[in-house]
DNA sequence: CATAACAGTGAAAAATTCGTGAAATATTAA
DNA sequence: TTAATATTTCACGAATTTTTCACTGTTATG
């Protein structure tokens, strides 16, 4: 684990830096904004703690710069109070912010909590329809609280279907639609998928609804 | 745009509320989820934005209570950490879901995301006559708000007479028009079709009148 | 009123459609 | 390459839909 710690306080970087090292991580240093820009845009960090107030370049437009190129987690430092900056701050793309004077500890916990956060998954389009749970971004589907594994044309289908909740799809609007415009197989296929996809679904397979002589539709 | 903000904490609020002012929404505040279920009772709102952890009544409970009456967009804002994994497979019945920290921006671009998803669903066309609706987008026919099922050409016939209302349409004419020009059946077939679509119909088979010596018309 | 033409109806026959399993083919990962 | 996955094709059987048709009821007209 990588962490640049931006802050004019030599004090402050050197508490922080211990407690990073002390966790078996790679603490690195940067006095001011423009430093951190210039360190970042030569090496790969996982993380960065981003003091607000420092001279030259202050911490809300090294963030700024600094995510032009690279998206990595950062977690801004700042003296209490300032709530406007809070906002700005969340707004440039913090993902979480400490207020000092703050507990290494407390920052140790938020670092490992952002860093779980982008590994797992960023907040996503989530939906839900009853006992079914549709994480679009994250690719996931969940019936029940239990994770199932769909082939990618399940997923597809799936995704097109919330997309198109509620409207009648032919098997051509489908082929169209999912496969694309230079599919030339048997209308059929589709409904071969179907099967796959309600089986997967279980009990939700309700909500694939067959329309007789035309094709199918997502009715939750 | 009317926003309900539900949180316990108030810089969250502000931050939110300011936010959605800002482009022009109006923000109304509640602090848990009893007062929200009270606001929702009283007043409606285009979307809520809703904690989950809370005092005296949590998001997920709201939630629930509050679409058992209204069908309102919601997005749920969790607090950090580890129950993000503990939420999905409920039944929670939000329409996006936002970790914290968030950024007020991302907010803002789901809460139109989710209030496009909406306003798209009902881009369906829909007609009613009387206690007779047709949702031609969903392939849905409603008597008196309850759905009947119809077959494939019950329905072409139907649709073909919504769209022809009040014109005079020959045995010939349909065939062409909903059957196609490579039918060469009998006339009386059409009669037929037309016996299982005002049965269905119920009461409002009276908007199929016969033009004796002709064909059909559909006059409402 | 008689009757002829036409429309409504029910029931059986014919045709279509969908769900499914299994096999064939294509794609991807190792 | 092989092995594992995923996709596509296809044919059977069940279920549904469409069509035909004979019969019945209705209407218009002389």
């Amino acid at each position: 684990m990588k962490v640049l710690i931006v802050d004019d306080e030599e004090m402050i970087r050197n508490v922080l830096k211990e407690y990073v090292e002390f966790e078996g991580g790679e603490a690195y240093e940067a006095a001011d904004g423009m430093e951190a820009v210039k360190m970042c845009r030569a090496a790969d960090y996982d993380i960065i703690l981003m003091d607000v107030m420092m001279p030259r370049l202050d911490g809300f437009s090294a963030v700024k710069e600094i995510k032009k190129n690279k998206n990595i987690p950062v977690i801004m430092l700042s003296a209490r109070g300032e709530e406007y900056d809070k906002l700005f701050g969340f707004e440039i793309g913090a993902d979480d912010y400490v207020t000092k004077p703050f507990s290494p500890k407390e920052v140790m916990a938020r670092i490992h909590a952002v860093l779980k956060r982008y590994s797992d998954e960023p907040s996503s389009d989530i939906v839900s329809f009853e006992g079914l749970t549709i994480d679009m971004t994250g690719r996931n589907v969940y019936v029940d609280g239990e994770k199932v594994e769909l082939t990618p044309k399940e997923y597809e289908i799936l995704f097109y279907f919330v997309k198109n909740k509620g409207i009648a799809l032919t098997r051509e609007k489908l082929l169209m639609d999912v496969w694309g415009f230079d599919f030339y197989g048997d209308d059929r296929t589709v409904d071969t998928h179907i099967k796959m996809l309600r089986s997967n679904l279980k009990q939700y397979r309700k909500f694939i609804v067959t329309l007789r002589g035309l094709g199918y539709k997502f009715e939750a």
